[in-house]
DNA sequence: ATTCTCATGTAATTGGTTACATGATTGC
DNA sequence: GCAATCATGTAACCAATTACATGAGAAT
């Protein structure tokens, strides 16, 4: 069976233990979501196509009267997540609308080209500071790979907007300073 | 009117000169597909709503028996594309398969582990090769904007490489060494 | 002759978001 | 009593890729 590209995140965090379409929802929200993001409307669907497959199982686990369905990997959805996981990867795409900006930017003034430097140094800082909060609820697991890519999140975006710093200084300085 | 993904690439595009369909995939295809990608399915239907639109304008430009169509921008382009361009930015998203992953490694023996990091760092590293047979192509053009990013293309795929590198020799060195 | 590049377009399918509908439990 | 959180699911829509169908001109 062709593992789709939510099904994948679901394998994986499952492999950590069992959990219903929510929690698996929350738990991509806090972890893989700056890099693979997920909605309900994949996950509650794509979990019937792995239960179909038989690739996970579930079991209805109501607290109290609310409806709540806990699913966890069968020995064959083991398998296939690891088959996946012992393999190089594929997919690398990004969509970055900052820098197609900045990209189109030459029809605007020196000070507007230079602002949208300055707008995707801010975007990244952000993601920054919300990844750092991410860290700090979660804590600090220095041989943990989640953490490991926690920190890929946090140190990339940072040299991004580091980047983006630098280079609307010097976009500044060459550009429009000398008319001013 | 809102201006859908492709619409943005393709007013932008067609900001340096009028272009036919193909010439405005190739240029993408060049310049901004790794952060921006856009598909024949998505320009030819995107270009003709744009002109319905009144914001692009195509003329039959056949060439021989060859036929031809050049879209240009009208004013009302001219100024939907300065006011999106004068605005912060909004979408940011990725699909970081290597980075799936890594986060979900766990299950891997260590070797494994520092495997999946390394093949991240080879993915980036052709990245970064391709990135730079578009710069010796196209020549250096140190106050051009589409130049500023093909040089954030370039040295953010080098940084993420030597950051995969740095990381899975320190694994490699903490966590499978000592056992071995 | 054959292949490559230029050129336009559509159809089928996949992937994904957003918004909606519904309802129970918990904490204030 | 009310808001927030837990919980499941669907429908409408949007975005995008892939593959296909077609054909002319240029280069080898």
């Amino acid at each position: 069976m062709e593992l789709g590209p939510t099904g994948k995140a679901i394998l994986g965090t499952l492999s950590f233990g069992p959990k219903t379409g929510y929690e698996i929802k929350s738990m991509v929200d806090r972890s893989t979501r700056f890099f693979w993001a997920a909605s309900y409307g994949q996950i509650y669907p794509e979990l019937r196509r792995l239960a179909d497959a038989g690739l996970i199982e579930g079991t209805d686990a109501p607290q109290g009267g609310r409806q709540r369905k806990e699913y966890r990997l069968t020995g064959a959805g083991h398998e296939a997540l690891l088959r996946w996981l012992d393999s190089p990867p594929e997919t690398y795409e990004m969509r970055h609308e900052g820098m197609l900006k900045v990209f189109f930017a030459g029809g605007l003034e020196p000070a507007g080209q230079v602002q949208r430097l300055r707008d995707m140094a801010e975007q990244h800082r952000r993601k920054v500071s919300a990844l750092r909060e991410v860290e700090e609820a979660a804590g600090k697991s220095p041989d943990s790979l989640p953490y490991l890519v926690l920190r890929f999140g946090i140190e990339s975006n940072e040299w991004i907007a580091d980047w983006c710093e630098r280079e609307a200084a010097a976009r500044w300085n060459r550009v429009a300073a000398p008319r001013t």
